[in-house]
DNA sequence: TACCGTTGTCAACGGACGTTGGCCAACATG
DNA sequence: CATGTTGGCCAACGTCCGTTGACAACGGTA
């Protein structure tokens, strides 16, 4: 059952249409590819607006202007689109040329450009606390990108896992209270602000000897 | 349609079986109290453990042991069910006897022990990213619980929201990483770490005078 | 022109869900 | 005994969901 559809769920998302040297083969931009980023867009506005569950592929098909069938055909399956769909990165900012001590006001001011009207984070924290496989999304960026920044500026390197995960619980409750609860308090504190306040906490759970 | 059963929706949770003096009409324990408990225990690790829209009625009843329309006669609709299972007190302490610099520390360990083995505040959570009521049940929480223990250390009445709003990312954030996403590296810290590591913080957000 | 892969629509399936209403057994009360 | 209330099960309803398969238009190529 749908197995030639596995060709179409492989094919990676490439195809970049602001080509810089029009040099090569130039892979003929393909109709499809229209229908792919709308489909992938309308989901990612779904899935960060409603879940993984109350975003129906029907929901999603009618917003990209085709039939849910085609989501099929294109994805294979609805834990497939959300694969496709939500692929973080977090842009983390080399911190090595960064005073030491500038790193924590670097990483909040970072991540509040970042979450601003960002739909794939805020579809993966809705998705993430739900769904299983968006857990593991979430803990994968945690693995891939917090840590190895972590690890540029934390002193210990045994204390990492540790440190980056105090982080993480500060960042991803400002995420939680501003961007997906959206709670007033919280949103009306300023950037800067949020960023005079967290900066010295997220600097101390990265850089203080000890507690 | 469903009109004869705003009676049973309307019944108050009360009834304490462990009643200290026996003395006055002693209003004779129905014996459909245990099967509304066992409702409301069940639907609670289910909201806990699946979501709004995963914990399902049909789950539920069969958890509790009798039939899903028997949920609707007593709650009335799923919705009723959740505004009966979620009834969240945080039990903050009265922070008034306690010495100003040791409010962040209290707070901190106070919440980790209610968060332990909560299955209400779990599902409030989960429900809350999820669902608008579930979000407006929070927000009910920091409004009615929070704001009130933060206006007793905090220093100027006009700064309380923002103060409690940065206390409450902290402290959401704790949750969700370590009870909710059960991130590794959030479970593998110990009370005393936590302790250590976020009551400064906490006592930061609360009385510092500035950032 | 004939052919074939691509892109799309349409109608349906099977299942799960919340919800409803009817019926039944127990039991207390007259 | 007759009667009304309470606590419970059962079968079904209408709806929405993910998913499937058949089929139609288009477009390049032999």
């Amino acid at each position: 059952m749908g197995q030639h559809l596995l060709a179409y769920v492989c094919w990676p998302t490439l195809v970049d249409v602001t080509e810089k040297h029009p040099s090569p083969p130039a892979p003929a931009p393909r109709r499809s590819d229209t229908t792919r980023t709308a489909i992938l867009t309308a989901a990612r506005e779904r899935f960060a607006a409603d879940g993984y569950d109350r975003a129906t592929i029907r929901a999603i098909a009618k917003d990209a202007g085709i039939d849910p069938s085609m989501v099929m055909r294109y994805f294979g399956s609805k834990e497939g689109l959300f694969a496709a769909a939500i692929d973080v990165d977090l842009r983390l900012p080399d911190l090595t040329p960064v005073p030491r001590e500038e790193a924590g006001r670097a990483l909040v001011s970072h991540f509040l450009d970042l979450w601003e009207g960002n739909e794939q984070l805020r579809a993966m924290l809705r998705v993430g606390v739900t769904n299983q496989a968006g857990a593991e999304r979430i803990q994968g960026v945690f693995r891939d990108q917090l840590l190895p920044v972590a690890r540029q500026v934390c002193p210990d390197p045994e204390q990492v896992p540790a440190r980056a995960a105090l982080c993480a619980a500060q960042l991803l409750g400002l995420a939680l209270t501003r961007f997906v609860l959206r709670m007033p308090a919280s949103q009306a504190l300023t950037r800067e602000e949020l960023v005079a306040w967290m900066g010295p906490t997220v600097q101390r759970y990265l850089t203080a000897p000890n507690p």
